[in-house]
DNA sequence: CTCAAAACTGGGAGCGCTCACAGTTCCTCA
DNA sequence: TGAGGAACTGTGAGCGCTCCCAGTTTTGAG
C-alpha cells in the first residue's frame, strides 16, 4: 500500500480512503491511485484490514447436523449455493464449518463467538443443540434456515411455509377423492417434521393414528415407514410423505408390496428435490423456494450485522403435479 | 493476549509460545497460562496471527463451473464434505468460492493469488479456464480434483481411475454376453468424458460409431443421448453411461421407448451416487472412492503448502452390481 | 476582497499477534 | 567450583491496514 501511495504521489491515508468508497478524495488523486494500483498489481490484505476494522467481511455457514444427513439432501446444495452466491455479491466470503460432533461444535462455537466472522448462517434441522444458545449468548448475528424450534423469538430465521405446503398437498389429495390418506412425517424434533404433520391434521382433523408413521428423512426410513403404514392400515389409498427422499423409499416399498402407484396408492412428496423427477413414477410434490430462501437469509443476516433487530421470513410454497398422485 | 499474560504472570511472548506448540515453555508457565486462558475466556485473533505470520490457516475451495452443474451433482457434496472435514481436522478453515462467471473467476483469482489463503482446492471439470494458469503463475499451492486436462504435469491432482473403471464395467457387460454395447459419454472436454470413453474403447476397440453418444452430465442430456442411440442403433442391448444422473435419464428414455431394463437393454452408470440406488431398477455402477479422494486432496495440498513438489494420485474404482445390468 | 466552511490530505497511533534477539536461570560435567 | 550450554523468558519491532486529528487548500458567500 505504501508502494501504491509512493507511485501515486499521495499518502497511505489517501490510498486507504480511495479504496474504501473514495469519500474525500479528489478526482486527480483517485485516478493516480487507480493507475498506481494497476501498475503495482496491488491487492489489499484482508487480514490487516480485518485487524484494523474488527470486521472480517466473512460469515460462517454452519452445519450442525450429524454430518452425512445434510450432505445427502439435495436441497442443502441449493441452499449453500444460493447463500454463497448472494454473499459473494456482497463481497463477503463464506467459511464452511461442520459442527456435527460435540467437539466440532465447541470449536465452531469458539471460532464464531470470538468474532472472527461477522455473522453466521445456521443450517440445522434438529432441536436441542447447545450451539444456538452459545451463539445467542455472545450476540453473534445469526440467521437460521427453517424455524428453529424453541428459538422462534430470539433468533432470526427464514423458512418455507411447511404447514401451508402440507395443507395444499393434503387438500389436493382430498379433492382428488382419496379417503384413506396416510402420512410419513419427518423426525418430530424438527420443524419440518412437526409443521408438515400439523398441516396434514389441519385438513384431516384427528385422523386415524394408524395412518401416521414417522420417518427420518432418509430413503430407507421412508421405506420402513411405508411398510409400517401398509401393515397397520392396508386400505391406505394415498400417502403424503414429508420429503422426496423418503417418498422415493416409500415408492420402493410399495413396489415390493405389489401396489401400483398411483392406481392403488397415490404418493406425494415434499421439497421438489432433483430426485422427485427421477422417481418412477415422477413425484407430485411441494416446491420449496430455495433460492429465495437463501437470498432472504443473506439479506436478513446483513441487516443483523448492521444492527437491525431479529426477524422471521416465511416464504410460500407451491404444489408441483406429476404422476405419482 | 496481554490480559492472559498479566493474569498468568508471564509475558506476551511466553503466551504466544505456549499457544504455538509450547516449545521452550516451562511446565509451570504453561499451566498458569492455561488457567489464565480459561479464566479470561481468551481466544486467539486469527487475523492478527495471519498478519504476523503471513499464513492464513485457510484454503479456498474453488468451484469453477457454470454453477448449477456441480451443485446438482451428489458426488460434489461428498467431496466438499470430505475436504471440509479433513481440513478441519488440520485446523484449517475452508473458504467456499464460486468461479462460474468470468467476473467471479477474476475476483477469486485475485483473492487467492493475493495470498489470502494458503492454498486452493480446485473442482472443475471443464478444461480451458484461465483460472488454472493464473494460479500456476502465482505459485499458489493448488490441488485439482480429477485429471486437469492439459495440466497433468504442472498441477497436482487426485482422481479416480476413470479409465479403468470404464474398462471394468464394459468388461463386465461383455462377460454377461451383451454384444451391442453403446455408451453415453460425458462432455469431451472433461477428463471424466474422455477417460471413460477411452476405457470403453480399450475393451471394445473401435466399435460402431453409432453406438457412441455424448451427454452433458445432466439427466435431460442422458435422456436425449439415449434417444439418439435408440434411433441410430435400435439393436443396442446394453449401454454404459458415464454418470448415474445421465443413466437415470437414459432409464426414463428407455421406459418411454417401451424397452425393459435390463431385459431388453442393460444400463450401467458411473459414480455410485445416491440416485443410483433410487432408480428403478437400481443402477449397476462404478463406485468412486470419494472420501479417499477428498482426504488425499487435502493431504497433497498440505504437503504442497509445506513446500513439497506436485504429485498426482490415482485411486482405484470398484464395480457395484445392482439390477439394471 | 475577505473569511468561514467545506473539501481534501498527511502522518501518527494502534488493531493483536509472532519472531528475533538478548538476557536470565539452571543444569551438567570436568 | 566454575564454565559452558541448554532451557526458558521478556522486549521491541513490525505485519498492512484504518481511523482520527490536525493542517492545508479550495470554494462560495457576503
Amino acid at each position: 500500500m505504501d508502494d501504491v501511495a509512493t507511485v501515486a504521489g499521495v499518502s497511505r491515508g489517501t490510498v486507504s480512503r480511495a479504496l474504501n468508497g473514495g469519500r474525500n478524495v479528489s478526482g486527480s488523486a483517485q485516478s493516480a491511485i487507480d493507475r498506481a494500483i494497476r501498475k503495482t498489481g496491488y491487492v489489499i490484505n484482508p487480514h490487516a484490514r480485518s485487524l484494523a476494522t474488527q470486521r472480517s467481511k466473512s460469515v460462517a455457514f454452519i452445519l450442525s447436523e450429524p454430518q452425512d444427513r445434510l450432505f445427502e439432501d439435495p436441497n442443502f446444495n441449493l441452499l449453500l449455493h444460493g447463500c454463497t452466491q448472494a454473499l459473494a455479491d456482497n463481497d463477503i466470503t463464506v467459511l464452511l464449518t461442520l459442527a456435527g460432533t460435540p467437539e466440532d461444535r465447541a470449536r465452531v462455537s469458539r471460532y464464531v463467538t470470538a468474532g472472527h466472522v461477522d455473522g453466521a448462517l445456521l443450517v440445522s434441522t434438529h432441536t436441542g443443540s447447545p450451539l444456538i444458545d452459545e451463539l445467542r449468548a455472545q450476540d453473534v448475528p445469526v440467521v437460521a434456515c427453517g424455524r428453529p424450534l424453541g428459538h422462534e423469538r430470539d433468533v432470526a430465521y427464514v423458512a418455507a411455509d411447511d404447514r401451508d405446503g402440507a395443507r395444499q398437498m393434503v387438500g389436493y389429495l382430498v379433492s382428488r377423492g382419496y379417503r384413506r390418506i396416510g402420512t410419513i412425517t419427518g423426525p418430530l424434533d424438527t420443524s419440518g417434521g412437526v409443521d408438515r404433520l400439523a398441516g396434514y391434521h389441519d385438513v384431516l382433523g384427528e385422523s386415524d393414528p394408524n395412518l401416521v408413521a414417522t420417518g427420518d428423512y432418509t430413503q430407507a426410513g421412508g421405506a420402513a415407514a411405508m411398510e409400517l403404514l401398509l401393515d397397520r392400515a392396508p386400505d391406505v389409498d394415498a400417502v403424503f410423505v414429508a420429503s422426496d427422499l423418503m417418498a422415493a423409499g416409500a415408492l420402493a416399498a410399495l413396489r415390493r408390496a405389489g401396489r401400483r402407484v398411483p392406481d392403488d396408492v397415490a404418493v406425494a412428496g415434499f421439497d421438489d428435490s432433483r430426485i422427485a423427477a427421477a422417481c418412477h413414477p415422477p413425484l407430485t410434490t411441494i416446491r420449496q423456494p430455495l433460492s429465495r430462501i437463501s437470498t432472504e437469509m443473506v439479506r436478513l443476516l446483513l441487516r443483523l450485522i448492521d444492527g437491525e433487530a431479529n426477524a422471521a421470513v416465511i416464504l410460500p410454497t407451491e404444489i408441483v403435479l406429476r404422476e405419482s398422485a
